[in-house]
RNA sequence: GCCCCUGUAGUUAAAUGGAUAUAACUGCGGACUUCUAAGCCGUUAUUGCAGGUUCGAUUCCUGCCGGGGGCACCA
């Protein structure tokens, strides 16, 4: 319909013999003014040096002229305020909108912007034998809510993961493990994970206050890099081992699969050769180091080292490698990463440097960036220890739910897959409910929430529209076929579904899809308030089910895209 | 010091250069007791400050102020 409208001014103009120009059309905020709106006439005024309504009339004089193509779903089209003109849309393009929903069915609201195309997306980051904390949470809800977007716009999409499994920080970790000892193997998973990560923590401060500590550790940390001795790889390999499995656990929860693991250890190699190959060329020698003067080439970016003067590749270097490894097995069109914004300066660099060398990939390679998960206290760190893990905070909210569904006449099992469900969403919703430029600062109370504009609601108003689905088999529609005559707020909504999600990826940003939500949502419930759809003297029931068939439809779709599950009952 | 991000009701957020800046939370009040009350209805703004561009600025530009991040051998 927008393309439509879009065509049909364009000929007006052309008609009206007036330069082609930059003008929109939008949804006005308040349906008072239309479904469509266009600021055409303002935008030509000025040039013409006419008073923008009278400008107004005179296109919508030639738009009535056109031929109608078109014209059939708009019902009336008038001036308003300073120059708009409004298009207001019929009854019958809402009642054929609601059969195309239903038509369309998992594949509402799908397009084709990238249809073709293969992308790689890289999220969550954790480190083995360092805590799953609220940071990888955020990254792994965002990286895969994009991910899901980009698929939804036609790509096929690649799921990766990227994690550092040999550096200073495992060292620590294992230094902490000799220290104070291994833990019980009959341990939960996550409870021996969750241990490994104290350790890391402890190892840590020791580092930073012994010097007896600090020497060790780095004697441990070559013996990680060239595996030579016995017991710190028996202790390394079961720490990785364990780490990584209880990541695996909370992926399973979050609804994340990856098809490539890529590890720190194993992008070193290839990074360090692409870097000495390149000394002279990209790379220069200095204070025994190897390192990138960014600022040659952009006086915004800085110098940064890529193997340090003990000839050990950073982490810059296993970037280079990780990337043209991406490239090399599936050479996607667009290979996205996705990390917290404390990253941005430092990738824009490696970035430099890797188009220097393959000036194809400069236009392929893309960061995206968000805010940071603070304490109120200030920053989060898992060496200082005052992080909140990834599994407290899942049970904490799927706790939450457990305690709000007790009650209910469910069983244990169907109990645990709800607080599962719905205290993921809560958590997601949190994340994806802003956009990503700006940190959030947690605070449990304040952050999760289970009421008004949350995950929670969301999948509620999901749930009440499935068991009114469920519920009207026991009804016979015949002679309740109706179309009523006024069209509601929801029907004004459902409708615009393919627009966001193609905005969402345009603007790579997944806020506009959980904003809509949150409306779409509202509308059905006041809809829903003043309705009572399985009713016998409800003449319109058939019409209404299915408006509440593609409501259901659409908050499926678009949850899908949040990363965001539909229970049965909640 | 230089560079990047950011600043909107008491709080947390939204707003593709457009119309009366939109919601939620909290507080107070209300309706129904019939399809799930995690719901519905009602009730609060100097968009950090000062300029500029524009018919029109929360949005773009400049300067200042506050918060976060980065700037050589951590990741």
């Amino acid at each position: 319909m927008k393309s439509q409208i879009e065509k049909l001014i364009k000929e007006a103009l052309k008609n009206l013999n007036i330069e082609d120009v930059n003008f929109s059309i939008e949804h006005p905020e308040d349906f008072k003014n239309g479904d469509y709106s266009t600021n055409v006439a303002m935008v030509c005024a000025k040039g013409l040096k006419t008073n923008p309504k009278e400008l107004a009339e005179k296109i919508i004089i030639e738009l009535k002229g056109l031929p109608k193509q078109g014209f059939g779903g708009i019902e009336k089209v008038e001036i308003a305020g300073p120059g708009f003109i409004n298009f207001y849309l019929s009854r019958d393009f809402f009642t054929s909108s609601v059969k195309d929903i239903l038509e369309k069915g998992d594949d509402w609201g799908r397009n084709e912007l990238l249809s073709g195309k293969k992308v790689m997306v890289e999220y969550t980051q954790p480190n083995p034998f360092k805590p799953f904390h609220i940071g990888h949470l955020m990254s792994n809800s965002i990286g895969e809510s994009i991910s899901r977007i980009m698929e939804f716009s036609g790509a096929k999409t690649i799921h990766a993961n990227y994690q550092g499994d040999v550096g200073p920080h495992v060292a620590k970790a294992i230094y902490g493990l000799i220290k104070f000892g291994l833990t019980d193997s009959s341990k939960s998973v996550a409870e021996q994970a969750q241990y490994i990560g104290e350790c890391y923590s402890k190892g840590s401060n020791l580092y930073d206050t012994d010097e007896n500590a600090k020497e060790e550790i780095e004697v441990i940390n070559k013996k990680v890099y060239d595996r030579s001795d016995v017991e710190i790889n028996k202790i390394y390999d079961w720490g990785r081992k364990v780490t990584l499995e209880a990541f695996e656990e909370i992926y399973k929860i979050l609804g994340t699969k990856f098809e490539y693991y890529f590890f720190e250890s194993e992008m070193a190699v290839m990074g360090e050769k692409i870097v000495r190959e390149n000394v002279g060329k990209v790379f220069d020698e200095s204070d025994g180091a190897i390192v990138f003067h960014g600022e040659k080439y952009d006086p915004r970016l800085h110098t940064r080292v890529f193997i340090n003067s003990k000839g050990l590749p950073t982490y810059e270097s296993k970037e280079i490698g990780l990337t043209i490894t991406k490239f090399e097995k599936e050479n996607p069109d667009v290979s996205i990463v996705t990390t917290a914004i404390e990253q941005a300066e430092y990738m824009k660099v490696v970035q430099k440097a890797l188009s220097i060398m393959h000036p194809d990939l400069e236009s392929r390679m893309q960061h995206i960036t968000h805010g940071m998960m603070r304490l109120a206290s200030g920053k989060m760190s898992s060496r200082k220890g005052n992080v909140i893990t990834g599994e407290l905070l899942l049970r904490d909210s799927m706790d939450i739910v457990l305690e709000k569904v007790k009650d209910r006449e469910l069983k244990d099992e169907e109990k645990k897959k709800i607080s599962e469900v719905v205290g993921v969403a809560a958590l997601k919703y949190s994340i994806l409910r802003s956009s990503l430029g700006s940190n959030i600062i947690y605070d449990f109370e304040k952050s999760i929430s289970f009421e008004g504009d949350s995950g929670p609601y969301l999948q509620y108003t999901t749930v009440r529209a499935n068991s009114i689905i469920s519920k009207a088999v026991k009804f016979n529609t015949d002679g309740k076929k109706e179309i009523p005559e006024n069209v509601t707020d929801l029907e004004k909504f459902l409708y615009q579904f393919p627009e966001v999600v193609s905005y969402a990826y345009e603007s790579l940003e997944p806020h506009h899809i959980a904003t809509y939500l949150t409306l779409l949502a509202s509308a059905f419930n006041t809809f829903y308030g003043n309705t009572q759809i399985l009713a016998e003297e409800n003449k319109y029931m058939a019409y209404h089910l299915d408006l509440v068939k593609s409501f259901y439809q659409t908050m499926k779709n678009g949850l899908w895209l949040l990363g965001i599950e539909v229970p049965e009952k909640m």
